[in-house]
DNA sequence: ATATATTTTTAGGTTAGTCTAAATTTTTTA
DNA sequence: TAAAAAATTTAGACTAACCTAAAAATATAT
């Protein structure tokens, strides 16, 4: 039996909103992130726990079951390596493969997915710095900080980003913050929380609290 | 205005039935390919015709238009170069891509294409051999000869295959017939057109008209 | 604790792509 | 060239995934 292309954005997402702790997704929210209206949401939810791949109580909001889970990191699998492709051989930029990745992740071949992850070299991590589950289904988050938790005189290591979105992305590459980077945090304004930081011991440049919350970084 | 995957199909399908010559293609010939029935097809004509992809008049069967031709030849272009991809950097063999091929050909990004294109060397020739058609859409299929043409005592040149089974592909990779093999005809049995072959000045073998049928080669 | 607001579900409808059965057109054959 | 056969189209219906509007359940506020 196998699943839509929209069933598995279904789980992909709910995946995603609820969290490591498993916490339970509201119709509302499921409706903002596929764009589409409540009762269409309402429409899924009834077949997807029909086939066995969510729970879900009439106005109690949705999580996976573990048939789902599974589906739904299968999905995230192949985006991550997908990106991977599409930037280190490729050569995309980090801004502009979500959406081709997006299309890709709904590619149903086993065997595909595997020769695509050996071709790669067993990559852990994708562009963005998110952690790629392996072939049997074991994702582990790794846990890094936000930038917002780093102390004035901290030296950390950029490892990631939270927001995706190419405008961010793009801004991160006009400031020279790639992932790897050294990011010593200089000063905190505490009227805004706005930051400077050195980036490589090189430039020191501002950076806005909005920014900082959507960096994720390790200490050394 | 996009089209979907399956109108597509459709006109992927009618570009292989209406061959170079542009010849009508029958309901019943598409209701074949695509697995629908004659039904099914007559309304997806309708549609097609409406958005000016294919001249249709009711019972005179279909041919592309110019916008039809050029889109059929974009998602050709597509659907060998993955297959390039599938077979060179993957390493599938010839005879597992066509599937996988069949999906990543709707993967709907210009760029993306062009740049595994680009990726892949511009190659001019999927693993079948059969032409790629470049960026602009100019597509020119090479004056192949079928095997069954070769007089007795020729020495021939392995191009390609007109069917793309794999369980044609699989028996010619038994027999050692690759693409680019040297093949010399030996021998034709007078009464079911069987044919003794030397591959590559080394082993004689005997293939069946089907087999003949189905090669495509080109005189050295 | 009741009224109000919010969220979610239900009811009924739409579109794309498919189907079967019946009607129509074209082709073949006697 | 008329009858039979084959191909094609039309009519009416189904499913997946969506929609709007209304009803029901839950949450919030006075």
């Amino acid at each position: 039996m196998q699943n839509s292309f929209t069933e598995e954005n279904y789980l992909k997402i709910i995946h995603a909103l609820s969290g490591r702790e498993g916490v339970e997704v509201s119709t509302n929210a499921l409706a903002e992130s596929t764009s589409t209206r409540a009762a269409s949401v309402t429409d899924m939810l009834r077949k997807l726990a029909d086939k066995g791949l969510i729970h879900y109580k009439k106005y109690q909001g949705v999580t996976l079951t573990e048939s789902g889970e599974k589906v739904a990191i299968k999905v995230i699998r192949k985006h991550r390596l997908w990106e991977v492709f599409l930037v280190e051989k490729l050569g995309f930029g980090w801004d502009e493969v979500h959406d081709i990745a997006e299309e890709l992740e709904h590619i149903p071949s086993e065997v595909l997915v595997e020769k695509l992850d050996t071709y790669l070299g067993h990559p852990k991590f994708d562009p963005h710095g998110d952690p790629i589950p392996d072939a049997k289904g074991n994702l582990t988050e790794p846990d890094y900080l936000i930038l917002t938790d780093v102390h004035v005189g901290e030296k950390v290591l950029m490892m990631g980003v939270l927001d995706h979105a190419p405008s961010f992305l793009q801004h991160l590459d006009r400031s020279g913050i790639t992932l790897g980077a050294v990011i010593e945090v200089k000063e905190i304004n505490e009227y805004d929380k706005s930051a400077s930081v050195q980036i490589n011991g090189g430039p020191t440049l501002f950076i806005s609290l909005e920014v900082s919350k959507n960096l994720l970084v390790q200490r050394r």
